[in-house]
RNA sequence: GGUCCCGUAGUUCAAUGGAUAGAACGGAAGUUUCCUAAACUUUAAAUAUAGGUUCGAUUCCUAUCGGGACCA
């Protein structure tokens, strides 16, 4: 149990004995780390409890203060300001926890459940390659799996991908049209880009053909209906929804293209998945679930022959789910994709990393899916996030103001290098090792500014501003690393020692400040990772791992490790950077971010 | 028109209703015979506006002003 946890249930104790009237639930009790500029470590705001126990705050403090020292061995003194009732916890405690924690790589994870959560992310279009924003999805998918597998779930990770539709339709006719057989390997080109390339061909000459209609006399919507390019496109779907071999074949062949694009970038992002879906296999599915629908009366269908489900009652509104022809939209297919995870799966919990311009979408596909009865319905959980934008506004491909995840990837692995070259640090490495620590800083820093902003704020990128490697950055914190890795290679001390290695001969030392502020914090990595888990957020990791290494950064400048007051001194800092090193490992591990032994 | 989200230092971000609102970048001033200065120390600088609830509000409620998303 947490130390903050214990205090909870010590102070629980003492308010049951103290006023076995009263019931207090643990709820309320609220356990804050003391504010540096008062003596203690962990405090107890005592104002909620004042008006129910009838007491000053003072005399409360007092009496809790006293009971909970006597009672408990966790403190060493306590001390009451203006309603906040201060613990200085005991010396011992820090340096008891330190030593049967510090060589535990799964320091701060839970024990296994079979509690089963599938996390969709990435979930692209076959039409273009990825851009920025999807880096955001697929940094904050693969994090918060991992932080959901830490904390004992069982997960796995899914992609969706959305190979059918107009979009790629689009594609496929410019390819058609204008691309005389060019193939990846015939032009060089990376699979996603060509086709991605094609889907810029199909607007620009889209907006000629419309361009040309009105010039001819023709109104804009007609104009926008009648391009040849566009009815071209609408015939494509229109075959391939009925199996049109040499579609599909063309479609296979241009998808492929797309999927093996995909898997380069894939693998530089480091990330992978457990199942892949493809919509192209679900979505008769859904279909089949409407008719169901329609069967057991939760559904209805207009005179047209399309198909709704009237969502009044639930302050929303109807939502059509297949159109008078028969075909599909989104959320047919959105419904044959739950159900086949499901059944997959036997899923707990099915999350959803989707940005945020789709929260009125999930939640009637929620509202749906418990209509019909789908057992998953509950399980459902929308991580939306807010989508990254630019200074002038959303990212917009027909404007070609579309930041590249490629071309990202390269310019951040450049810059690492740039500036290791600049800063003269590239000694001692092998060619190789150089190229593997520039892919280490660059990308690093790239999930880095990714995943350390809340998911649910928008957030805005300049591309003019390269991203920093200085300050709040994995940078830093892979840096601080290094520095420790440097101290224990000069020691001669593994990374992860056994705990032989090091005498159980520290008694009540006197701890500086500076290394129980670390140790104390280190305590608070299960707590941090737990919450992070229960509220989806993977950002309160990279601020936990961010403090945590300027926490070593000041602790480094101030007292030096090998050259120790003492040798007892000595071996407890070498505790200390091993612990910090681990935990912060592990939580970068988490965010898909390598941490290097030297920079 | 309807629904929802967001306004915190110059900038990018923190702060389960709790003490004097924290960081980072940028600005100013310092630190290298000493374990990696991609670091450290000091300093100036902010809760959009007006009400309300509360012992206490950046946080909850209402209105206004600004920005954004979605649904016809």
């Amino acid at each position: 149990m947490t130390l903050a946890s214990q205090i909870k249930h010590a102070a629980l104790d003492a308010f049951k004995h103290l006023f076995p009237d009263a019931s207090i639930d643990i709820a309320t009790i609220l356990v804050n780390q003391t504010k540096p500029e008062f003596a203690g470590d962990y405090t107890i705001v005592l104002f909620p409890f004042l008006k129910l126990l009838k007491q000053r705050p003072d005399a409360l403090g007092k009496q809790l203060g006293d009971y909970m020292l006597e009672k408990t061995a966790l403190f060493s003194e306590y001390q009451v300001v203006s309603g906040f009732l201060n613990f200085s916890v005991r010396e011992g405690y820090w340096v008891s926890f330190l030593m049967n924690h510090f060589t535990d790589v799964h320091f701060g994870e839970k024990a296994k459940t079979d509690f089963r959560v599938m996390v969709e992310y990435s979930s692209p279009n076959t039409n273009k390659p990825l851009h920025f924003g999807h880096l955001r999805n697929i940094f904050l998918g693969w994090a918060i799996a991992d932080i959901l597998k830490a904390t004992g779930r069982q997960v796995v990770k899914a992609n969706l991908i959305n190979d059918r539709g107009i979009h790629i339709c689009k594609s496929m006719v410019a390819w058609q049209r204008y691309a005389n057989g060019a193939t990846p390997e015939s032009t060089g080109i990376k699979g996603d880009h060509l086709v991605g390339d094609y889907y810029v061909k199909f607007n620009d000459v889209y907006k000629l053909e419309v361009a040309e209609l009105i010039a001819r006399g023709k109104g804009e919507k007609t104009a926008e209906k009648e391009a040849p390019i566009m009815k071209e496109a609408h015939e494509l779907l229109r075959r391939w929804e009925a199996g049109d071999q040499d579609v599909r074949d063309l479609w296979q062949m241009m998808n492929g293209w797309v999927y093996k694009g995909f898997d380069v970038t894939y693998k530089r992002l480091g990330v992978s998945f457990d199942k892949v879906y493809h919509e192209s296999d679900t979505y008769l599915l859904g279909k089949k679930i409407v008719e169901e629908g329609l069967d057991k009366g939760v559904l209805y269908k207009k005179d047209d022959g399309s198909v709704w489900v009237d969502l009044k009652d639930d302050g929303l509104d109807e939502k059509l789910l297949l159109r008078g022809d028969g075909t599909s939209v989104y959320m047919t297919q959105d419904l044959g994709t739950a159900r086949l995870k499901y059944d997959d799966f036997k899923l707990n919990q099915s999350v959803y990393v989707i940005a945020d311009e789709q929260n009125y979408h999930i939640q009637v596909l929620k509202l749906i899916m418990k209509k019909l009865g789908e057992p998953c319905s509950d399980g459902i959980y929308h991580l939306s996030y807010g989508m990254v934008e630019l200074p002038t506004g959303r990212m917009k491909s027909r404007e070609g103001t579309v930041v590249d995840a490629d071309d990202m990837i390269s310019e951040m692995v450049r810059l690492a290098q740039e500036q290791t070259e600049n800063s003269g640090k590239t000694e001692g490495f092998t060619p190789e090792e150089l190229v593997k620590l520039y892919e280490t800083i660059g990308m690093g820093a790239l999930k880095f500014y990714l995943l350390r902003v809340d998911p649910k704020k928008k957030m805005i990128f300049d591309p003019k501003e390269s991203i920093d490697l200085h300050g709040y950055t994995a940078t830093f914190i892979q840096y601080a690393h290094a520095r420790i890795c440097s101290i224990l290679r000069k020691e001669n001390v593994a990374l992860m020692p056994g705990p032989a290695h090091f005498q159980s001969f520290f008694q009540e030392t006197g701890l500086l400040p500076m290394e129980k502020s670390i140790i104390l914090a280190l305590e608070q990595y299960p707590v941090i990772l737990s919450d992070s888990a229960d509220e989806f957020n993977p950002s309160s990791v990279c601020n936990y791992s961010f403090q945590l290494a300027q926490l070593f950064n000041t602790f480094y400048d101030l007292h030096s490790i090998s050259k120790a007051e003492s040798e007892e001194k000595k071996q407890l800092r070498l505790m200390i950077i091993i612990m910090t090193a681990s935990v912060l490992r592990h939580a970068m591990h988490l965010m898909g971010i390598k941490l290097p032994e030297k920079m």
